[in-house]
Parts: structure tokens; C-alpha cells; sequence
DNA sequence: CTGAAAGCGCTTACAG
DNA sequence: CTGAAAGCGCTTACAG
């Protein structure tokens, strides 16, 4: 007996056999009954219930992992919080999950690959429920570390058709098409394309503007200005007054995101360039404050709040083992027209 | 054997016995070295590492949890995401914590204790290494959760002197005081005050405005509008018409946060309203995009960065076992005068 | 400095 | 439907 008690290390928390001793039942049952695996008789449900509720028992996500080789935390891949869609995408990802006893693990890759990879590397070990991520342009390796992993994984904000992939998104590229052809039909003929980041979305977008203006005879390279710096309101401005330096006959531009248009229309402001009267501006996301830019911004609403509800929902299914075949989803955006364009 | 093998589960993982094996001692001689317990004789460090990585050995971290009482998980809980405040702040804690082998798990909590208090329920059986909290603000039971857990736990964003506390902030009612004094420097009598949300640091910064103008004479509870609501670009705009109107003589704005200061400079700009001379703006926190409005916005710029570094900093040491008799640093805030002033 | 034993708190795999 | 045994992969607590 007392060999016994100097070995016990006692966590002091309240244990599955506690609650198995209170309710008089072995601890697989309490076990059992606690996930709601039927199968056991409901009166020593309610049994082990009562007394779990009782001695307010809470299972060890640690041992629960350990045992069961995989826990209830889902890892969710997004390239920055510091753009408003992703923030977006992640409380409507929370909101399906939480309550369905998932907790998000949130990880942040700033676009680089290399960091997306050791992220991956830092959490598959702790064997996530599911995996979320952003698109799919990433390194080999963590495709494969993905795949050997065996956790079920959704893409999200891009579509593919590629067999056995779990995708929800929309298409970047005819939103990127629709918002030019948007200043086209407004009797706009020289339209600039002005990127920042240069991810794989926004090169999409770019995609989507040439094939528009291509297909109206007027595509011109040189109204394409692409900076790989990190999208900011002040880099707006910057590639605003660039362009109108360079390009004086531009009579449009299509801004990637709203953040560098939002630079642009305040870089109007300051240099009392009139919008539309000289130049119309057009933005992509419908981010907070669009709405409030003089003038008001057109734009194009993504779906971020539907992606990210939506693909949570379909990894919670492939989780929960169903739907193995690959699906995806692909969603509708909405143009914005503003007084902007 | 055969009844050996059929009990066998074998998750297909490298374990530290492979590894054991490999390099020829005990399992336990090689969970000392990998930990880089000392009294581990060096020689057998190296031949243990060796094989570790020859094996591509990875620790699981739910066993490692298990057995010893404690996750690498740091448990981060901030209000919103939405505010570019928190992803800086959120930022900073990564850098600091994640090379030093733990993860942040982030959990917002919207400016609401039941929520905080719920994700402290969830997340606190993982048995987390360290704790990061926003403010002081929370309810008894949350408090009482965090005390009981015994996780070290650190304050961010706010000070206190209260013995056993750690926190790293700075006065939100100094820097509230120092921008009201700025427009009084400027000449300005009747200045206002706006405000969102009205969460505790919000609130403080009010009682900076209050000291500052009481002591100059020229307080007016008139000039306070106050607003529930969520923080945003577009409830500043309407806040500022509506200081405008229903208190006409208004000389200066006082925003208790960028984004609506924002707001309220783009209603100026919409209703033609000049700035600053028919009235100032200031805001508060310097977030992106705010040296970018027409005219560039005055405000204070807040060491969110610093408070997530520093705050991460302290809570490696308590993790570590150091510094358990409490201890709060207070950081310097700037103003940042630019011509909205 | 090194190791054999026990234990952390669950779930899986077999039986009945 | 229920349970006794074993195991998940580590670390703690003792010994030497």
C-alpha cells in the first residue's frame, strides 16, 4: 500500500474511473456513454451522465489523443490576419466548428511556403481532427506532408477539379473578368490592373482582366502594374499616382484588393483627381470602409463568410468519415457597383 | 506472440523506444537528452540524436502532455480580430513564442466574459503551458478558472498594481489625457469625445479626456458621445455628423479609435467639412491607413507590439519557473501629430 | 550519469 | 449491451 501510494503522481483531476466508480459502471462504459456511442443501455447513460455532471468531470483532450490517435483541434492555414477576409473566414470557420466540439488551431503562413511548411510540421504531430488551408499553391513537401498524414483536408477561396480534392471557393478569375467587363460597359477603354502580394488569387484576377480585355481588343501590358510588396492602403496610393504618371490616358483602374484601392481613391482625394469624372477606381473584396470612401468604392463581394462556412461544414462531414470522393463547391461573388466607376 | 501481436495497435509512428533501440539505451535516457536535460552524458546525446534524426523521430506531443501534466499550447485570448490592434499584438507573441517551441492557440473572445469564459472551459483541460489575456476585465468564474488552473498567466494591454499580477501594458488614461492636451495646445475649447464598443480600455482612455479637460475648465458631458456598437469606419462617419449637428460650436474630435476616426474624416470629406480648420480630428492606436487620409490623421501611437513581445517574454520565464512574484511593466505610447490637428 | 518500473487518463480490440 | 486487459507514447519518481 504504501509502495503503491509513492508511485501515484495524481494529477488531482477528476478521472473517467472516478465518475465509473460514482456511477457504479466500468470506465469503458462511462467512456462509452460520454461520446454518445449507442450501443450502451440508456438508464446507465443517464447514470454516468448524472454522475459525471456530479463530480463535473471534463475528459483529457491529452489522453482521449493519445488514445485515440487523434484529437478534436482542426488547423486552419490562413496567409494573414492582417487582411479583413481572412479574419472573415475564420469566425464563420469558428462558428461551424466550436460548437460542433472542434476547436480551430489558427496558423498564419504570410504567404510564404516555407513557413506554411513548418507549420505543418510543427502540428501534424499533434494529429489535428482536420485541416483546413488557403488554396493550392504550396511546397511539395507539404502537399505530401498532407497527404502521409491522413488528415482530411479542404481547400478553401480557390476551386480545382483535380480528382480526390475537397475544394470550396469561387472563381477568382471570372470575378476578375466580371469587374472589368463592369468598366467596359461603363465606356472605359484604357483600364490598369494595380496588384500588390502577387499571390496566386491575384494573379488569377490579373488572369480574368486580360482574357475581358483581350477579348475587347484592348489588353495593353503596360497598364498592368504588379508590385510584389504586401498590400497596404499607402502602397495604394503609390501605385495610383505610378500609374497616372506612366499611363496619363488610363481612363480606369482595377485595384486587386480593396485595401490598395482605398489608397488609390484617397491619393485622388489629396491630388483633386475627380472619380469618376477622370478616372474610375474599382476595388475587389467589399472590405470595411469601402462603403465610406468619397466616393463610395465599386467592387466585388466575396463570399469569405460563405467559404469558410461552407468548408468547414464539409470537413466536419469528411471528420465525422463520410464523403470521401473529393467534392467541390464553387460559390457566387456579387459586383458592387458604387459611384467610384 | 500471436497474442502479443493481436493486442498491438501501432500507430505507425517512430517512437522514442525505435529511437531507444537504435541508439542502444534506455527510452528514458533518450527523452533526457532530447529535452536537453543535463546529466545526460554528452557523448550519448549525440549518438541519441543521430538516431533520432536518422529515424525522423518526432515526440508526440499528446503523449508528451499526458505524462507530463503540460501541453506546449500557449493559450492567447484576445477580444477581436477585426481590429488591426490584436493581429499586431498577436504577431508579436508568435514571434517570441513559437522559436521558443510553444504555439499560440488564439481565442477571441468579442468583447464578451461569457464567450471568454466558455473558450477557458474548453481550452484550459489541454492543460496549456502559459496563458495570455487581454485587460483585466473578466468574470469571477473566468478569474477563478485561471487562478485554480495554476497555468501562468500574463495581463496585456492594461496595468495593474494588484500583488501576484503580471501584465505588460501602458496607461490608456495617460495617452487619453496626453492627445486631449495636444488639442488643447492647438487652441481647441470645445472638444468632443466619440466612442465605440466601450470596452474597459475605451473607457479609460474617456477618463483621460475627463481629467485633461476638467482640469483645464472646459469639461462638457455634452461632448461625450458614447456608442455600444462595434467599432467601425462607418459608425464613425455617423458619429461625426452627428456631433456636428447636435453640438454645432464643436471645435475637435477626440476618436477613441482609428477606424472611426477614419470614418469621421471621410464625412468631413463627403460633407465638405474642413479639416482642421473648421474642426480637428484625432484617433487613436496609429493603424494602417491613417497617415494615408485627407489630411493625414493625429493620433496615438500604441506599443501593441512591444506589449505582445515583452508579454510573451514574461511568460517564457514563468513557463520556465522564474519570476513568480508578479510583476508589471509599463510602456511608453507616442503621440503622433500629423495635419488633422 | 543511467535505467527498470509505474503511471498519466483515456480508447481499442477482444470476449462474452 | 457490458467489461477486463492491453495499449497509446511519453515522463516521473525511485534506485543505483
Amino acid at each position: 500500500m504504501t509502495e503503491a501510494h509513492r508511485r501515484r503522481r495524481n494529477s488531482g483531476r477528476t478521472t473517467l474511473a472516478d465518475v465509473a466508480r460514482a456511477a457504479e459502471v466500468s470506465p469503458i462504459t462511462v467512456s462509452r456513454a460520454l461520446r454518445q456511442e449507442r450501443s450502451v443501455d440508456p438508464a446507465l447513460v443517464e447514470r454516468v451522465r448524472a454522475a459525471a455532471e456530479r463530480l463535473g468531470y471534463v475528459p483529457d483532450p491529452a489522453a482521449r489523443a493519445l488514445a485515440s490517435q487523434r484529437s478534436t483541434q482542426v488547423l486552419v492555414l490562413v496567409p494573414l490576419l492582417s487582411n479583413a477576409l481572412f479574419v472573415d473566414l475564420l469566425e464563420a470557420v469558428h462558428r461551424v466548428l466550436f460548437p460542433a466540439g472542434y476547436q480551430p488551431l489558427i496558423g498564419v503562413t504570410h504567404y510564404d511556403t516555407a513557413e506554411e511548411e513548418l507549420l505543418l510540421r510543427t502540428y501534424l504531430p499533434h494529429r489535428p481532427a482536420g485541416l483546413l488551408v488557403t488554396g493550392f499553391d504550396r511546397s511539395e513537401t507539404a502537399r505530401q506532408l498532407i497527404t502521409r498524414s491522413g488528415v482530411p483536408c479542404v481547400h478553401l477561396m480557390e476551386t480545382s477539379d483535380a480528382p480526390g480534392v475537397h475544394c470550396v471557393g469561387f472563381s477568382q478569375i471570372d470575378a476578375g473578368a466580371a469587374i472589368t467587363q463592369h468598366l467596359l460597359d461603363r465606356g472605359r477603354r484604357r483600364i490598369a490592373f494595380c496588384a500588390a502580394q502577387l499571390d496566386p488569387r491575384t494573379l488569377q484576377r490579373a488572369e480574368g482582366y486580360r482574357r475581358c480585355l483581350r477579348a475587347a481588343g484592348l489588353y495593353d501590358p503596360r497598364l498592368e502594374l504588379l508590385s510584389p510588396e504586401r498590400s497596404s492602403i499607402a502602397l495604394g496610393a503609390r501605385l495610383f499616382e505610378e500609374v497616372l504618371q506612366r499611363q496619363p490616358e488610363v481612363d480606369a483602374i482595377f485595384f486587386c484588393n480593396d485595401d490598395i484601392a482605398q489608397g488609390g481613391l484617397l491619393a485622388a482625394n489629396r491630388l483633386g483627381v475627380p472619380v469618376p469624372g477622370r478616372i474610375a477606381v474599382a476595388g475587389f473584396n467589399d472590405l470595411a470602409g469601402s462603403d465610406q470612401m468619397v466616393p463610395p468604392l465599386t467592387t466585388v463581394r466575396t463570399p469569405r463568410g460563405e467559404v469558410g462556412q461552407a468548408g468547414a461544414t464539409m470537413l466536419l462531414e469528411l471528420m465525422r468519415g463520410g464523403g470521401a470522393e473529393g467534392r467541390c463547391v464553387r460559390l457566387d461573388y456579387a459586383l458592387v457597383v458604387r459611384e467610384s466607376t
